[in-house]
DNA sequence: ACAGCCATGTAACTCGTTACATGATTAC
DNA sequence: GTAATCATGTAACGAGTTACATGGCTGT
């Protein structure tokens, strides 16, 4: 029983780490619900089951420590997990990011679509872009008044920022292709 | 043996599938070349081991055919494998993109480590990006001539393009960002 | 001769998911 | 009372990875 000390732990258990790392004690709900609304923009928010099963490694290797029941348990950082989760940030190597687009997947295959097919998906991308962008905003709003250098929440503000950014200008390419797509035909 | 028709494939199957739908017969080895040249940008290329599995999978399920001896054998769709590869393209649900970003997410927690760090990591990903961007120019270059409406390239062409910009782009917003990091302190 | 590429696979393993199951608390 | 939300888990499974193993062919 107990986790092997020696092996690294996969980059979401670093990412959970760092949703605690704001000073704060969560539930393994409250934890998944601080993923859906922040981690999943440039990272990937783990099914509620592996937050519970992550939280229970975590716990197992000292880097986190759970008070209450087995009705509601919330966890925090241990300093070992705080200096864990600080030497993880200064020194692991980063490597570049992975983007799984289905929507631009498709597009490269679109001679083998329905010409509408291919509109209409880029279509609804941007619909559910601008509801991304929404949802990131509000986000990013939550934030005002503690975003500037030396608040809590600076560097949160900067990725909100930076992933606003990156929708709004997604949105200009696709419709940049839409209009491609249509002029050629 | 042989696989169970009921089920979906997973994306990544129909993705290999979908670089085998422009014409020619490739090997394992050769179609994971293929998807390291262009596929990686949009979704994953995925491991040597994993390309031939799947092609073996694809092989039973019928939707490729192979030729050749066991030294080197190449695959090619069958019309089988056409004709689901674009009932795909026309009826499956696509979805958002999931990007997986280990300097955005490292950015988030920027409090926890050594500012050099910070900027350090920053440009890295700008150098990082450069070279992904000339790599994919490259692949778009070679696509000149071929890329009109109606060329068999010309929705490869359009996908190269969307990177291009997106990795233009993000050269911009993390530019900025790293002013920002610096007057602020 | 030796390095590097072409080519194909097996085995072990982890991550992460979906489906399932349970029950307490809160709001209407 | 009943629906939604809070809360915690187990089990089965699949996708995808790394490490390992093999061997032919090509260029120098």
């Amino acid at each position: 029983m107990g986790q092997d000390l020696s092996r690294d732990l996969p980059i979401t258990a670093y990412a959970l780490l760092g949703l605690l790392s704001f000073g704060d004690s969560l539930t393994g709900y409250e934890l998944k619900q601080r993923a859906d609304r922040t981690l999943r923009f440039y990272w990937v928010s783990p099914a509620m089951s592996q937050v519970y099963s992550e939280l229970e490694r975590l716990h197992d290797l000292g880097l986190v420590k759970s008070q209450g029941d087995a009705r509601s348990t919330s966890y925090s950082l241990t300093s070992r997990g705080s200096s864990v989760l600080t030497d993880w940030m200064n020194t692991s190597p980063v490597g570049f990011p992975v983007l799984k687009h289905p929507v631009a997947l498709r597009l490269l295959l679109g001679a083998l679509a329905d010409p509408a097919r291919v509109t209409n998906m880029l279509r609804d991308h941007l619909a559910a872009l601008d509801e991304e962008r929404a949802a990131l905003e509000q986000v990013r709003h939550s934030l005002e008044g503690q975003d500037q250098p030396g608040d809590p929440f600076r560097y949160p503000a900067l990725v909100a920022d930076w992933g606003s950014s990156y929708f709004e200008h997604e949105r200009t390419i696709v419709e940049d292709l839409l209009r491609r797509i249509h002029e050629g035909t």
